[in-house]
DNA sequence: CTGTGCCAGATTGTATACAATATCGATTAT
DNA sequence: ATAATCGATATTGTATACAATCTGGCACAG
């Protein structure tokens, strides 16, 4: 006999609002990993027991990372065929590209409404001032660039205190992120992002909407014309790759 | 020894994006529709044995299914304590209906910019003009008036051709009907609608993107209000049902 | 009387085993 | 020689079984 025995969660913070077993959650952020540093190139077939072996698990916890991953879009799952990582093609990226700004324009028009956090203000004209006279000579870490990027574009973000607009902006980032890191960063490139950066702070603490939406495009337009050329060199790069294994 | 057998996908048709055993789909439909239509009240335990039970089938299937459902945002999921039907309330309901917002202005930005197809345009007209001089008097159908509604904005978003966009607005609509369908329809407001509509298309048609997003912006608002007033209601009577079984 | 520790019951997490299905290669017919 | 068909094999889908973990109450000490 079955007695009503569960109340509701004690967990009351919601720190964790997502927290699958720890297995499942390690396999599954470890695939997710590899998936987005094409360490599995794109069309490459998941097989379960493959997983298995590598990931010391068992079917059940693998199967159920698949399952969360093919929810998220980043594998497609076939009936009786298992799973493939997805193709990430130019489209695929040009469309990304269209969600975060349609996501960030809304973001951008709404703090030149309302208010930017001063602390937040300070910090990123803080960063991005000196970058707009960076010695053309002087190297850029790709990855440096691409988390400053990154940060300053889901600061603004969060502001609006939307979980929504907040995770899909975040899931976008994450998707880019290691194409990104395959192009390589001109000091040119950080110049033109330190100046175009500045501008949306100016334009947003002077209730200027307008102005903030424009230079967000432009901005953004600037990111994703770098991303696409990476895109389809990395593209023919792992035909390539194929090609030579096949 | 594991020799490679599997080749790409023969599936080259995208007919299913993502494509679940068929009894996993069953299950997460069947629970997703039963959520959503607070059948199972948000807060509620989703025992694994319970459901298996229910629906006829066994734990691994019902666990995948749960995954996915965890995986959408539909369910929090705590280790060893199980599933727990997500809490939809007031604030998540505005968050949700602020990134429709920013999806579809947009959307309808863009629109202005390109052109909308004629068939589009003479089909959403034909519907609306009609309603415009609805009688005070007839009584609506709340189905009939959110069908027609979600139809006539997702018809807009599918245009642009941008997947991410259309399936984060499918799945906001998802979200959003049940509690939609809880609030009366009155004739006043499938008037209003009518004419926030069509002044859309006619914003569209002229390119004068400005008047399509601030006239979206205002339907939106509307259908915000609505919204927020029947969750508030569909909350109190949950809380009221759990206290007099409890 | 109140607070702490422990135990029984139940539920979730994982592994193993078996059934269903698709793939690849060989064989056969045209 | 080419194309279609059938069977062996591997892979996925599902069920059952067992281990780990949590809940809630009861006993006992302060």
């Amino acid at each position: 006999m079955a007695r009503p025995r569960r109340s509701l969660p004690s967990h009351t913070k919601r720190a964790v609002v997502r927290a699958p077993s720890n297995l499942v959650l390690q396999i599954q952020l470890k695939l997710r990993e590899r998936i987005l540093a094409w360490h599995y190139p794109p069309g490459h077939h998941l097989g379960e027991q493959e997983l298995c072996d590598e990931l010391d698990a068992s079917r059940i916890p693998v199967r159920e990372a698949l399952r969360a991953l093919t929810e998220q879009g980043l594998v497609d799952q076939f009936p009786n065929r298992g799973c493939f990582v997805k193709q990430l093609d130019a489209q695929n990226t040009h469309a990304l590209y269209d969600m975060r700004l349609a996501l960030e324009l809304f973001v951008a028009e709404r703090l030149a409404r309302t208010s930017l956090p001063a602390d937040l203000l300070a910090r990123e004209r803080a960063f991005w001032e000196p970058r707009l006279h960076i010695k053309a000579s002087e190297p850029v870490e790709a990855m440096d660039f691409v988390t400053a990027d990154e940060t300053f574009h889901l600061s603004l973000a969060r502001v609006i205190e939307n979980p929504y607009i907040v995770e899909a902006l975040e899931d976008i980032n994450e998707r880019l992120r290691f194409v990104r890191l395959a192009v390589q960063t001109t000091p040119h490139r950080v110049q033109t992002t330190a100046g175009e950066h500045l501008m949306i702070l100016d334009a947003i603490e002077r209730k200027d909407a307008e102005a903030a939406r424009r230079t967000l495009r432009r901005n953004i337009s600037h990111s994703r014309n770098n991303v696409e050329i990476a895109i389809s060199r990395a593209l023919t790069a792992a035909q390539q790759t194929r090609a030579r294994k096949g």
